[in-house]
DNA sequence: ACGTGATTTGGCCGGAAGACCAAGAGGCCG
DNA sequence: CGGCCTCTTGGTCTTCCGGCCAAATCACGT
């Protein structure tokens, strides 16, 4: 909850600073575009219209600024699915809603959930645990939504939610490194259409086995396991 | 002066150099660790068992390595692919068969997949256009399998494929960020489990409203476009 | 106006990166 | 044996990175 890590001085916490803020928007923009070893603290420094030196005063290390950023994106995207869901009550209906909301927030908004998903790499070992701690909780919101949709029966039952959360996550994110704005497709579309995938499948209602829910069932215990 | 990949003619097939095989090992697994940029010529060469400047001999650049690993990338997962569907002649099994191959690669095989993948931003300018062009070759032969597969009827008849492709591609490329060897899946199971998803959905089939069909029809036609 | 702490400036430093090469080792064949 | 081509060695050269700092500047309460 509190300001990102500000080492020395205590940074009025709440409203963000607005020169941390540019640091923010400048590095989210670099480090999505060629990732964050390749991008020199000059680069952001020049891009949040500051010099090298004054961005050392707010963060002491490029790492910093990059567990900063991924602590903002975890943050945004809670904010943002959180106030989408807020629409509506149906649990089913919540999943697409987020889904809409986590899509555009990626394609749209600043880069840091781009960031939080594609450089992980980036994180140096000290801080791996943290972030990974601040992504743990935006993972669990996520199950518990899922939970919730699965509660209402009209899921199938026999559904490992967090393989269904990964498969989600992972057809939904992946949109990140393909979609083009100028491509006539809107992120809230694709999202869409993604959930209708997600929901009903591909193949047509005519040509399915019988025992479709056998079918589930069948891959919760996949054969010699426990 | 060695050939490194070159698109046109060259080595026919698999007698490729030892030495140039310990290198692409070497890069593939230090490139997926920490990206390319944050890799040094030194970390390959000393992986590869070999001093900076043999490296500099084979390669005359680092940029040439991620080329050529990305180059391999395609070509191994083309042949994975190509040899796996091969077991059958029914469009829709080989996709099935097509995806368990695809994230065996990424998952079991060599690093080259999750290169070609995941470090895209990396490619220098020039060197762009070349791999993408690859890149597009492997997407147009899953595009291919796609559309044999929904010419046999039994698929949902509206679709796009292409946005098929990325919601698929997308779901099981995203499993290398989080798969582990020791969590008791193996890439196989899920490739399976996921073909299921996208195959029936996750909705019960009590639980759809009667006209699926016309919802996916309304999907390629969204409200205000030609 | 003045002092004080917060912020910015512009440049410096040690080190490491990628690229490169002249000289040598190795092996193959005439 | 001796020439010749392939490949390796071990190091250098230049560039630029991240981190750092002392001094200058600013903002603002009193």
């Amino acid at each position: 909850m509190t300001n990102t890590q500000s080492s020395a001085g205590g940074t009025p916490e709440g409203a963000a600073d607005p020169s941390d803020e540019r640091i923010l928007l400048a590095a989210g923009r670099l480090f999505r575009e060629k990732g964050f070893a390749a991008t020199t603290v000059r680069e952001i420094a020049q891009g949040a219209g500051m010099l090298p030196g004054s961005l050392h005063y707010r963060y002491a290390s490029k790492d910093d600024v990059l567990v900063a950023l991924m602590e903002r994106g975890v943050k945004r995207a809670i904010s943002a699915v959180t106030k989408a869901i807020a629409a509506t009550r149906d649990p089913v209906e919540r999943l697409k809603l987020g889904l809409r909301a986590h899509l555009e927030l990626l394609c749209q908004g600043d880069d840091s959930l781009y960031v939080l998903l594609y450089d992980f790499r980036s994180l140096p070992e000290g801080a791996r645990e943290g972030v990974e701690r601040s992504r743990g909780r935006y993972e669990a919101f996520w199950d518990g939504m899922l939970y919730e949709a699965w509660g209402t029966g009209r899921s199938r039952s026999a559904l490992d939610l967090e393989l269904v959360r990964q498969f989600g996550m992972g057809a939904i994110n992946w949109v990140a490194t393909w979609y083009r704005p100028d491509a006539g497709r809107t992120p809230a579309q694709i999202a869409d259409t993604f959930w209708t995938y997600l929901a009903f499948g591909l193949m047509a209602e005519a040509a399915r086995p019988s025992d479709v829910e056998g079918l589930f069932q069948k891959l919760l215990t996949p054969p010699g396991e426990k």
